[in-house]
DNA sequence: TCTGGGGTCCTAGGACCC
DNA sequence: TCTGGGGTCCTAGGACCC
């Protein structure tokens, strides 16, 4: 243990920086442990409601992972694994309260603090000498979110956010791994390419049609080839895998959203058009809720429709003045189903804002355009709607502007 | 009996303008 | 009388992550 420390008092370069990926270990089971010390011990499984067709394992504890039980498993195969199984649904404002303890309790040891998901985040400790060694900290912060919060998590200790994180993963639970930029050779590089972050199985699969199927073959990669396969996304997989990443942890990034969405796989498919925009309105009512919380407002709208063969399309469009109503977002949503919907049984309907202001910086907006050009955009919508209504989808069916719908008419 | 719901980032192609 | 080359904005889809 000594030597362990003094080593890593001195590993770093001049200069380098040392970055912490602290991971929570199956975060969702895990509070519902500490909530419920009964469930201790147990192998606990969160998932949705398999009459719902949502019947998937979201997290499950690693006494259920011991009888092969998986994230994103079908629910009735991890029954089949483990009989015993304890299933709880998702309390997502539970976890959002463990969460916002849990990064509470990091930022006691430093500022730079950034969440990167509801369980997992960085901390640059370069300048925590004071508190001790990296793996003193690392060993104090285990121990604190253990004692305070009952919740256990791994770590990584490396120069950079990309090492740090593939370091967390290294060891499960309750793991504190160090690596080192002269150790990737033998940690890093062995591991197949799908371990990296940021490889999944399709990049993984093209990868290995280039004959690159470690990490190591990945850093060592001719780059003409890598750029071939993957883009220029490939040189950057490449550079972390050399353990380059210069990305500083910022605790300001990831506060601001980007697109806030709402979506539900239907309980059974749907062909019926008044109960999807039923259903429709009802989404329209919860991104509302949604936006109005963060205080946002939109000037994108987009609908998803995922037919019965999983067959996904998005169809979005810009609107001029920002809105955040469940009538306005309705009212749109509506009208970009009418005109893409092909009229097949819907497995999932999706509502999405994706082009999101802040709503002082709307009305802000909305001051700047004159109320001329509000009145003007609003009865191209009124009147697309009247079709509809009258004449059903086929009316306005192709394109996006009034004047090809009523081309189509003729 | 398959495969949730919340996101981010990147890319490609078309429209449009000069 | 047959058509260049940028640049920007917008949309849709895909890959990836938790």
């Amino acid at each position: 243990m000594y030597s362990q420390i003094n080593e890593v008092t001195s590993f770093y370069p001049k200069n380098g920086r040392v970055i912490l990926h602290v991971d929570m270990n199956s975060f969702f089971a895990s509070v519902e442990m500490a909530y419920d010390s009964s469930l201790k011990g147990e192998p606990l499984a969160i998932a949705g409601n398999e009459e719902e067709r949502k019947g998937i394992i979201v997290t499950c504890s690693y006494e259920a992972r011991k009888f092969g039980v998986k994230t994103t498993m079908p629910l009735w195969e991890a029954k089949k694994l483990c009989p015993q199984l304890i299933v709880k649904r998702p309390n997502f404002d539970r976890y959002r309260k463990a969460s916002s303890a849990m990064f509470e309790e990091l930022r006691q040891y430093s500022e730079l603090v950034e969440p990167v998901s509801i369980d997992e985040g960085y901390i640059d400790i370069t300048e925590c000498y004071e508190l001790g060694t990296p793996i003193e900290i690392a060993q104090s912060i285990q121990n604190r979110l253990l004692n305070q919060l009952d919740l256990p998590c791994s770590i990584g200790i490396a120069p950079n956010k990309f090492l740090a994180k593939m370091a967390s993963d290294m060891k499960k639970p309750l793991g504190i791994t160090v690596l080192r930029k002269r150790d990737i050779h033998h940690l890093l590089w062995p591991l197949p390419t799908i371990e990296m972050h940021g490889v999944g199985a399709k990049s993984a699969e093209k990868l290995a049609t280039i004959n690159i199927h470690t990490i190591g073959d990945l850093a060592q990669a001719n780059d003409i080839q890598l750029r071939a396969v993957l883009g220029i996304r490939g040189i950057q997989l490449q550079e972390r895998a050399n353990g380059i990443d210069p990305r500083p942890v910022d605790p300001e990034a990831g506060k601001e959203n980007k697109s806030v969405g709402s979506s539900i796989t239907l309980p059974r498919d749907i062909t019926n058009q008044s109960e999807l925009l039923d259903i429709l309105e009802n989404l329209a009512i919860s991104l509302s809720d949604r936006l109005k919380r963060k205080r946002y407002m939109t000037k994108n709208v987009a609908v998803i429709i995922r037919y019965k063969d999983r067959k996904t399309i998005s169809r979005g469009r810009k609107i001029i003045n920002p809105i955040r109503k469940p009538v306005d977002l309705f009212h749109a949503a509506k009208i970009l189903f009418m005109q893409n919907w092909d009229g097949n049984p819907v497995r999932l309907l999706g509502l999405s804002a994706q082009d999101i202001v802040d709503e002082d910086e709307a009305y802000e907006q909305l001051d700047l355009f004159t109320y001329e050009k509000a009145a003007q955009k609003e009865p191209l919508y009124q009147a697309i709607d009247t079709l509809v209504n009258k004449y059903g989808k086929k009316v306005v069916r192709k394109g996006s502007e009034l004047q090809k719908g009523e081309n189509d008419k003729k």
